[in-house]
DNA sequence: TAGTGGTCTAGACCACTCC
DNA sequence: GAGTGGTCTAGACCACTAG
């Protein structure tokens, strides 16, 4: 269980191989997941420093007494977690830590409020159709080239208060139903999570200063810091929503979470 | 090509099929990859509609000419990147769209001015020895018991001018050396990530109004929006250290990101 | 050129779950 | 009970790359 130098391979051997003759796994998890966790726990520990090198997928393979294919499932799983390099003919290592960087998540406004014990609320505060304007492309990323759009401007409410101020614009286009959709109390979000099929969505997150209408709406004081939160979302090429999400700060924090790299897939709004 | 209605089967045909008799690929890409690119644009593009019904792993596979492992192999990634939901005895289905939600990344602030193209620097401000506060548990979420603790303030610069401000704590129990390190021109974390093998972190962010003697350093009006990122991180459930970044809100925004779910995985600080 | 990971296959068994 | 996905295997070929 020894730490090896750089370069050299882990002398420490794979500390909880499963009983031989036995077919049934001693939890609920699979195999490949048992090798995973055992792994990476040896790199978290420190007992597989960064950059020292691995056996040959076939001796890991024998020593957990797996087939081949499971301990490349199970190494495949940790490089793309970051916690291994692979390279051909010179093998796996335990990759040298990242930069400073991590993942964190944004959560749904409805579900964090309710997951936090309050009553969630979405109230309509204002709605019009209008050609869409030169300033639209601050939040959607592009002009929408004069064609009529949908501008919404709601609040999210946690046990009454404000938690949550949102100015939105909907491609009626692509939304088909939302001119004739009442967000008087259902939040354009969660209607267009129904309306328009799966669709792909950029973010960027920033602090700003509440303005004066801002602060009112939020009851919060000119000035207060808050999180700006922008969502524009796309299906097919074609712009469907972009969004503003101003949360006061002193109310909101993105949760924490882990992560070397950012991960792929897409998401909607 | 037609869309199916919900719960029915997707009557649309995969629309690349491999040409048969080639054993060599149309791109650099694998079989898997281009049927999960194939799926994923169907979805995607709304042909494939949330609730509709995909024909079961065996069919699939004939369809495309792949064994049942490579159909399954593509089938559990769509699932993992939340396009596909896939119960035992009903089948897989294209998801309903979840929350509003997202993962946004956090980039290493290096790299981040770098990419900028404008010319990084560290700068320390201030370093000392004290013992553990009762206040210190606000950044590293649990008392450090009184034992001596590293303290430090530093300035991350972008061309010279104020970029990000960090406030930084470090058990030299854990991380050796931190003591008779000089961190006046290398940052902590930097240092940190060459001398303290994986490691876990926990993250934080907030929108904040920057108080007197922070605006003082960061050039900025005191009162002015500022995004903070606290970051704890613990090796082998021992607490190594814990920093607060502080960035202009003018300054300083989360990169745009994707994803469904989360994530797994772990980082470092 | 030899060693390594990357991928694919055909077949098999199992666990879960809906009917 | 039957159908589906989840997993595993043994063997094979290929692509990349370091020596």
């Amino acid at each position: 269980m020894s730490a090896p130098g750089r370069t050299t391979r882990p002398a420490a051997s794979p500390p909880s191989v499963l009983p031989e003759g036995s077919t049934r796994l001693p939890e609920g998890s699979t195999r490949h997941d048992h090798i995973v966790e055992d792994i990476r726990a040896l790199i978290v520990d420190g007992r597989w420093p960064p950059g020292s090198q691995l056996p040959v997928e076939t001796e890991l393979a024998e020593r957990y007494g797996v087939s081949r294919m499971t301990m490349n499932k199970a190494l495949g799983q940790l490089a793309r977690e970051g916690f291994l390099v692979r390279r051909k003919k010179s093998g796996t290592q335990v990759a040298q830590p990242r930069a400073e960087s991590a993942v964190v998540a944004i959560a749904d406004i409805r579900d964090e409020v309710r997951s936090s014990g309050r009553a969630y609320r979405f109230q309509l505060l204002a709605r019009r159709m209008r050609p869409g304007k030169e300033e639209d492309a601050r939040l959607l990323g592009g002009p929408p080239g004069g064609a009529e759009v949908l501008w919404l401007q709601g609040l999210h409410l946690a046990d009454g208060r404000p938690f949550c101020l949102e100015t939105r614009l909907i491609n009626p286009a692509v939304a088909e139903g939302a001119k004739g959709q009442d967000f008087t109390a259902l939040a354009p979000g969660a209607w267009l999570l129904e309306a328009v099929p799966w669709s792909v969505a950029s973010h960027r997150v920033r602090a700003v200063n509440a303005a004066a209408a801002e602060a009112k709406l939020l009851e919060l004081a000119v000035g207060e810091a808050c999180l700006e939160i922008v969502r524009r979302t796309q299906v097919a090429s074609a712009w469907v929503t972009g969004v503003r999400l101003l949360y006061p700060g002193s109310e909101h924090q993105l949760v924490a979470n882990f992560g070397p790299d950012a991960g792929e897939a897409s998401t909607r709004g």
